[in-house]
DNA sequence: TTTTGATATTTGATGCAACAAAAAAGTTTA
DNA sequence: TAAACTTTTTTGTTGCATCAAATATCAAAA
């Protein structure tokens, strides 16, 4: 069928070059329209077509249909009909699911990171709090969701698995659009600094159950004020009565 | 930027149509490829071009394009150079990680499916077991992991949680090379007989503690036998000395 | 024999056109 | 007015040509 690559090539002695990155046009498009489903640029029901995507990205179809495949793929956009590509609604199941799966791997990245994270990490972990902190306060909301997301996925990369980082950014990328129109609603409420000091305190401590359960506490109260907005936003941006 | 789609489509009356499956080369070049991937059809190191794919499977270079591109998205291949796509190799620590979020995720799947899982399921479960023992005894290794992975799949289904089952799914995705070559060595194994039959067991008892533990080590042997296993077989299809 | 460099080949990325299917718009009919 | 039909436009799919970059091949030089 395919021929197995057999050769073994040798090191250089500088051994500088650590691997340029990708490049294509289709990579881009992926990560630019990943990025605003996860920052929820785009509100559910957004119908994407090929040539509207390729026109706004400004590149041809054929990086757009790249990026929509990949991700259909992931879960980030749907398919509702035979030619209708769009960002996908977050039902309460949906939500339950996402969460069950979230506790189960934030926690165990949580955990893992203890092993690993340094001093250096920690006051970057503060001064994320700090912005927090500050953007409720002048109510920069999205200040608050970007801080909020940057801290918690530096503690999630501190586990040293990459995998488990790129599952769980798959997961926010299905929740992104959710906080759609929400902003303020949602990122009003003080609950979740309190969780981040306790896992502040546990990276400090080297604690890993301590960590793992401040992290669990913070999807929770996530959830929790989530699931209401998605019940009391129904007409804005709920599912569509069926 | 983009439409938001407004309208609410009429349920219809019988509401029967599970939606018809989509169809598209791409499509199925990529359920192909996966499929090799998984049952571990493809040798570790092995380099995909995106003719040589296209002319295996009788498709354009684009259907095989889209596949490839996909694939890579989850890991299941992996670009290693500028132009160069291969099937992965399984490093230990690949393994550990996988091993670790599989241990979650598998664990979780396990405890949810006791909520939904019927009569008839565990019929057929049982059914996959006198497969799985047939199997051992007549040397037809295929057939026992075919079947022992229908078993946990028929399992993780129960859950009721799709988007966790696709993940399941591309952690397999990623184990499957690992095997290619082993199958006699590691399927001889009966270890994994009795966590199966305590599986079933916690089933019938709608006892979700049970079940997970019965997964949980039937993963944790699997692991013991994979990565010693990745080790002998080091010169025959473990990573390429630099 | 080994190394070096030039040449030929292969490769993925990208854009684009053709096509059929689907949706939308418009028109006619009851 | 609404239903049924027709026409027009839009859409995703697919194949393919082009191009630059990477690779392989091979011959000359050391």
């Amino acid at each position: 069928m395919f021929a197995a690559s057999k050769k073994g090539k040798e090191a250089l002695p500088g051994d500088l070059a650590p691997i340029g990155r990708h490049s294509s046009l289709g990579e881009s498009a992926y990560a630019a329209l990943k990025d605003s489903l996860i920052r929820g640029a785009l509100q559910p029901g957004t119908k994407l077509t090929l040539r509207s995507v390729a026109q706004v990205l400004e590149v041809s179809t054929t990086p757009a249909r790249d990026a929509i495949t990949r991700l259909i793929g992931e879960g980030g956009l749907i398919n509702a009909g035979p030619k209708t590509v769009i960002v996908p609604y977050l039902s309460l199941p949906d939500l339950d699911e996402i969460t069950a799966i979230r506790l189960s791997l934030e926690g165990l990245a949580a955990e893992q990171s203890t092993n690993h994270v340094t001093e250096a990490d920690i006051h970057e972990l503060e001064e994320l709090q700090q912005r927090i902190n500050r953007g409720l306060d002048e109510g920069r909301y999205t200040d608050v969701l970007d801080a909020n997301k940057d801290f918690h996925f530096l503690i999630y990369r501190r586990s040293g698995m990459r995998r488990l980082v790129t599952i769980i950014e798959s997961l926010w990328l299905r929740m992104g659009p959710a906080f759609n129109g929400l902003y303020p609603e949602f990122a009003q409420s003080r609950t979740g600094v309190s969780n981040h000091l306790w896992a502040l305190r546990g990276l400090q401590d080297r604690d890993p159950a301590a960590v793992r359960a401040a992290i669990e506490n913070d999807i929770r109260s996530g959830y929790r004020r989530l699931s209401s907005q998605l019940g009391a936003a129904g007409d804005q941006q709920g599912e569509p009565v069926t």
